[in-house]
DNA sequence: CGACTGACGCCGA
DNA sequence: CTCGGCGCCAGTC
């Protein structure tokens, strides 16, 4: 099997386990996908990512809390409409990450995550 | 095979 | 706060 999908997979199924009202960083999809310091790759799978494959991708942001496009954007104004759906404050086109950056418990990260 | 790109992150000025 | 640069490495040309 093209592990190369594999990948990709794992980075696609952690942002489907991000929770609803939750966010997640870039960086912190890389690691709990066991992809440390690939940050950029989850972008690049994002961008990858079919649009038959429906992602939560509006709860992956940077690690400083801002949307990962630029303000404007309509990917920027979608993901923020959505947020706010979900109750995730957005302000400026940021969140603040301090109350709404999802922190994984332990069943999510040994079950879940199967790690 | 080489060069460029990028939905990133971090540190320094 | 902004701006610039470096590291990271898969994907694309």
């Amino acid at each position: 099997m093209t592990d190369k999908l594999t990948r990709c997979e794992q980075v696609w199924y952690t942002i489907t386990c991000i929770p609803e009202g939750n966010v997640a960083s870039y960086g912190q999809i890389a690691d709990l996908a066991g992809l440390p310091g690939r940050a950029r790759f989850v972008g690049t799978c994002l961008k990858q990512t079919p649009k038959e494959k429906v992602l939560p991708w509006h709860r992956v942001l940077r690690s400083s809390g801002e949307l990962a496009f630029p303000k404007g954007s309509e990917q920027a104004q979608e993901q923020m409409e959505r947020l706010r759906e979900e109750g995730v404050a957005v302000n400026n086109n940021r969140v603040k990450m301090a109350q709404f950056q999802w922190v994984p418990d332990m069943a999510t990260l040994l079950g879940t995550l199967k790690f």
